[in-house]
DNA sequence: TTCGCTTAGTTATACGTATTACTAAGACAA
DNA sequence: TTGTCTTAGTAATACGTATAACTAAGCGAA
């Protein structure tokens, strides 16, 4: 009979240096109770039914052994895997990481941790994220979506999962656990068409992406436009990148006729058009005069004018929108749409 | 006998609209076959004990009822996380997310996440991962750690989970399943001190922070300047941040003799420096050259010379070691430490 | 003396999966 | 007819936790 004294478990098969981590069962055998009492203890703040000398035994022994909560484990007991997910297009996109932390900022005092998990701002990616939110993976999310519907959505709310939006503009309250967060994208660009009109500018064209919130972000410099009589310019080009403005900025300067102002439907993509004036020996603003829409943190650094979009906050709120849906009956509640205010940031570029 | 048409599981006492997804207990009872069935041919390629009749119609099962796997209850089963934990001082820094994405482009594809935790450079938050991470929520870490000694790390490998740490120098290999990738910054440093000094300046400040890769490129650039008979000029500001930086700059334009190059510790310093030079009035580099360390996106849109770090290649070796240690048998080899090599970007503002 | 209450716990079960060990039925050979 | 081998699975168990349901011992009251 040998004794063995490296108590080695999980070692069943092979006996390799397999490190296992103590567990309730290690407490309650080295402190004389059961793992009952262990996870009593080591959970309630009261315990009707563990006397205080029990109780500090237990911690005590908890302490010495230095245990931790095994996550996977609760995750499974209690359905609950205290993880939010954050699906965006791209956490390189600087208007990101901004976000990102505006919800850490929230969750980790509640407990919960952020997963980010991005899409490039495809349909595959984000039929991706969908699936993978279906294996219980969060118990919040937290998204973008271009190209998924409300009725794509739906499935997540109906598998208990509450959703909160970043979206363009008002969403209409819904029965089911998918909230909004959103900035009135088309009075922004509005405002901002009109600012650059009082300016002086007349020949103002946009450069837009091919999905997202370009779209509301257009419909509000075209309404503008059109009113003072002038015809909206749109040139798309695929992506929110800075390639993208780039290379529509070079086919602006390509036309006989110039246009004296540009809007760039995201501070990306101003960038890239600014770059791209840069190269071809022009002068910002008095060549051309260049806009912007998000206000992500270098804007500042560079002279940007653009439509602040304050992004901690969107992802601070929807990290508080999220929390309480999770609290007890907090999934019932129809959808609400919650609104963030913008603000015109002037400076160098127009 | 009351009949009861709406399956409503996990409805135990309250009789609330518990939304729950299909297991592979549902698959075996709607199949007529046996969970051990099921989980047996959605897991493996061949079968040899089911024949292709009984596996079709499990499958087709599964897929009419949309079974998705249970995450949680998979990871308690298997003790794999499939997630690495990406523990950084703050994704809002720039460097970061592209970072993040390096790791994510070669951890997807081999079905891991990635989780993000920041520690905001302080050794609480740093303590705090490490707990954290000892909860089994991560099959690996990539993480920079500014405060925590390899002792301290330690405890990870004991409990089985492989680190990498992002590095400013090589570190010696050890026993243990950590590993590091880096680049070397003290070279880096003196490279573009050289550089400086070439271009003429004699009179060259460091900003720097109190902790981190910091201290590697004050080394770089200290043995350089005293290399050419020059004195180093320190200047310390608490973070890596902008505001840190412009407030270091301001504490040097109000000297009576005024450098004529400022070299940040990295490129966010070396962005507050320029900031607070351009409200200062100054023009660069004709008054002030600057120079940064880390190229981060906004350098190249703000001509700042900079040391470039391959963000997303470190990124990138980070999880393929990561994913290299997690195969049987990975966590036995000793650390191994990876150099990436930098390169001086010649901008415009030095 | 018996009942009931409190104290201090324990026992049992479930969460959903992966895996090991087992088995019943039939085919075939000796 | 018996024994062996294959086929086609199944039953049982474990992972670590949380919790509902139970109980044994001791004490006071009726």
């Amino acid at each position: 009979m040998a004794t063995s004294i490296t108590r080695t478990k999980r070692g069943k098969g092979r006996d390799i240096a397999a490190p296992s981590r103590p567990t309730q069962k290690d407490i309650a055998l080295a402190a004389g109770v059961s793992q009952a009492a262990v996870s009593l203890v080591l959970n309630k703040a009261e315990t009707p039914s563990v006397p205080p000398a029990t109780r500090t035994r237990i911690l005590e022994v908890a302490q010495e052994l230095g245990y931790r909560p095994n996550h996977p484990a609760r995750m499974l007991r209690s359905a609950r895997t205290m993880t939010f997910a954050c699906v965006i297009p791209d956490i390189t996109n600087p208007f990101y990481p901004g976000l990102v932390r505006g919800l850490q900022t929230v969750a980790a005092p509640a407990g919960y941790d952020v997963l980010i998990f991005d899409t490039d701002g495809r349909p595959e990616g984000e039929v991706r994220a969908v699936e993978w939110l279906l294996q219980g993976r969060a118990d919040g999310v937290v998204a973008t979506f271009f190209h998924l519907r409300a009725s794509q959505l739906a499935v997540l709310s109906r598998n208990g999962i509450p959703l909160v939006r970043l979206e363009s503009q008002h969403k209409p309250d819904g029965p089911l656990a998918i909230d909004s967060v959103y900035i009135d994208n088309v009075e922004a660009a509005a405002e901002m068409t009109r600012f650059l009109i009082a300016r002086g500018h007349r020949r103002i064209a946009m450069i837009q992406a091919e999905f997202g919130p370009s779209q509301r972000r257009a419909q509000g410099y075209g309404a503008v436009m059109r009113d003072a009589g002038l015809s909206p310019d749109f040139i798309t080009d695929s992506a929110y990148s800075e390639e993208s403005g780039a290379r529509a900025m070079k086919r602006l300067l390509e036309r006989k006729e110039r246009p004296t102002a540009v809007f760039g439907a995201s501070d990306v993509l101003a960038l890239g058009a600014m770059e791209a004036a840069r190269i071809a020996g022009l002068s910002i603003p008095n060549d051309i005069a260049i806009a912007g829409f998000d206000d992500i943190p270098v804007a500042k650094l560079l002279g940007l004018t653009t439509v602040r979009q304050p992004e901690f906050d969107l992802g601070a709120l929807a990290a508080r929108t999220l929390v309480r849906r999770l609290l007890p009956g907090g999934l019932e509640a129809p959808g609400k749409s919650h609104e963030l205010k913008f603000e015109i940031m002037k400076r160098t570029s127009a």
